[in-house]
DNA sequence: TATTTTTATGCAATCGTTTCCGTCATTGTG
DNA sequence: CACAATGACGGAAACGATTGCATAAAAATA
């Protein structure tokens, strides 16, 4: 079953003209009188013509298809930053692409060869929390295709880089529990290799230093699969819960880690704050709705997503290579909830 | 910034064949011996050939993508779909390509028009609330491009559904409602021309029918636009909690509206199930954490997406077109939690 | 009027791949 | 030995669109 499209031949056809007058007379080229561009115009209107962009993307060399990288978009974080994107995108005339990694570096490998492989004219990346290895970006971005890194950047790699301020981000939310009274702040974050993770630990710890705290590895813990895995958001927690020093809170330091972590607390029926308080970072609507509602550092992620595909774009469609790469850093904002104000 | 991929040309010029042998080589055609065929693998091995899709579209017609159309993505439950949409189409070699209508018609019209001149292979398409006119899509359908519908279906176009038992969803609810001893029971739903809304109301009816509670008009609401914007929600809430009969709980048909019944409902310190009780149809993970954590209707969204798409599949790969076509009924199953639950 | 310039259009190559058809050499058959 | 069959490969067209070049007619110039 295939829906045969209208081509330019059928109008050259039925016009009795060259394929070469058509297409001319369509991008209202000057050397076609008037009347045959009127004749050419008319007719395809009628008929309504659509260029094949497949014909197109061949001719051209380009596909007008932008590929993303992400771990996954059922998370409100990057659901958000895709929204972005595809604002931004779908208004320049480019489609969308997105695959999914899952946190696995073997899927990401994949998944970025794929997109390689469909002749997308650029990437929009942001690294699985089990990537340390970037060969696979080095390869294609020193083939000269456009990638633009977001949120979990590649430092080795020189391109635009869309990030938010991390470091001030963690730093904020450690003062706010500092300043609540908390004392001993554990710390559940994701992969110790990811740009994000290094970030925030070192706002934690600034904001530890500052105000004369001891920074104790014993109550920070990773998540190797950035809490793709429950379980593993489930053991840091008690261990936290566990540890002598008998923390009274927590910064989780990603979405998953944050709903993960207060999903486990309440199960276990851990009072939040009294008990222990609970910061996340979080872009989900419904931090207001848990229970308790959830202090949190959200994220502008769709501004991230337009920001990231607009510096994406200006690669692609640079005549000459660009030569000066900058990092966009975008503002967190903390938004104080119960969960982090002692009764 | 090109980035130059290898084609059969090369491989033909360095081995001093011919493309068409070459290319019959990699496709392990009898008629080339087998050591030329030899050669010509191991040499495209080595120099990693890959072929260029965007020719092959052009020669096969057909691109290998699918294409999308929903209403949102940031939803849990849309989310959810497409994963299983992408985990079955990336198996089989298509690329997916999502649009979102937020609820508009005009958007959805647009979307639709875009991924068909995108030569898109099939179309995946769950309905906007505001959609009552399917010209569109019958279209297109009529041209012979392959559809599926899902969620929201059209009634209208013989082709392959999917939809979950929303007669079964809303009944199952109501009845719970009742048994829990709740006497009036108010509806917020959708727009009242989309499949589920009739669907889901007709399971409502059914339950208080069959529990001699009389139907009352005054306290089902409709969402013009499928609670995008929370003001309607808001303003539905509103009514019924002023409605003299005094409704004592809700039956919310929606992801969006359940959330936003349930935000709002928190902003307003209306205690729930005390005051009011909810059950809400959502997929949202985090239905256990709320305060109260909600009683819900869940979906089997992964796979809704994943039968779709083989349903998709197997109309465009299909030599002949089909004649039989069928509509899946996946089940939805109801989890009791607190929101729904006298004290 | 003869020549040049301009205008408007057609032809053909191109993008990367597949595939129909033709061709040459080798082998088999009568 | 003559001819057909087979095997192995090359040439070229095709998919839909763009574009450099050629060319015809018309207009402008000498």
């Amino acid at each position: 079953m295939k829906y045969e499209a209208i081509t330019i031949k059928d109008i050259a056809k039925a016009l009795g003209l060259a394929t070469s007058t058509v297409s001319r007379a369509l991008k209202g080229s000057h050397e076609i009188s008037a009347e045959t561009r009127k004749l050419v115009m008319d007719y395809a209107g009628k008929i309504n013509y659509k260029p094949n962009p497949i014909a197109l993307s061949l001719k051209e060399k380009r596909s007008r298809a932008i590929g993303v990288v992400v771990c996954e978009f059922a998370n409100t974080f990057f659901s958000q930053v895709i929204n972005g994107i595809e604002s931004i995108a779908y208004d320049r005339g480019y489609h969308v692409i997105i695959s999914q990694s899952h946190e696995s570096y073997e899927r990401e490998v994949l998944n970025t060869q794929q997109l390689a492989s469909r002749q997308v004219d650029g990437l929009l990346v942001s690294l699985s929390t089990e990537t340390t290895d970037m060969s696979h970006f080095h390869f294609l971005h020193d083939k000269g295709l456009p990638i633009v890194f977001f949120d979990r950047v590649c430092e080795t790699i020189e391109t635009h880089k869309v990030i938010v301020d991390n470091f001030k981000g963690a730093y904020d939310a450690t003062c706010h529990l500092i300043n609540s009274g908390f004392k001993k702040i554990a710390h559940i974050t994701s992969s110790p290799n990811i740009s994000i993770t290094i970030e925030r630990l070192a706002g934690y710890r600034k904001a530890l230093e500052e105000n004369k705290i001891l920074y104790d590895e014993g109550i920070v813990m990773f998540c190797a699969h950035g809490g793709m895995e429950q379980a593993e958001i489930e053991s840091a927690v008690m261990k936290i819960l566990d540890h002598p020093s008998a923390p009274d809170s927590i910064l989780a330091a990603s979405d998953r880690i944050s709903l993960g972590a207060m999903s486990f607390l309440k199960e276990k029926n851990i009072s939040i704050p009294a008990k222990i308080a609970l910061v996340g970072f979080t872009n989900s609507q419904q931090a207001g709705i848990f229970s308790p509602s959830l202090t949190s550092v959200s994220q502008p992620a769709f501004e991230m997503g337009q920001v990231a595909t607009e510096k994406l774009i200006e690669i692609i469609e640079s005549k000459t290579p660009l030569s000066k790469f900058d990092t966009s850093v975008l503002k967190t904002k903390l938004v104080v909830r119960e969960s982090s104000v002692m009764a």
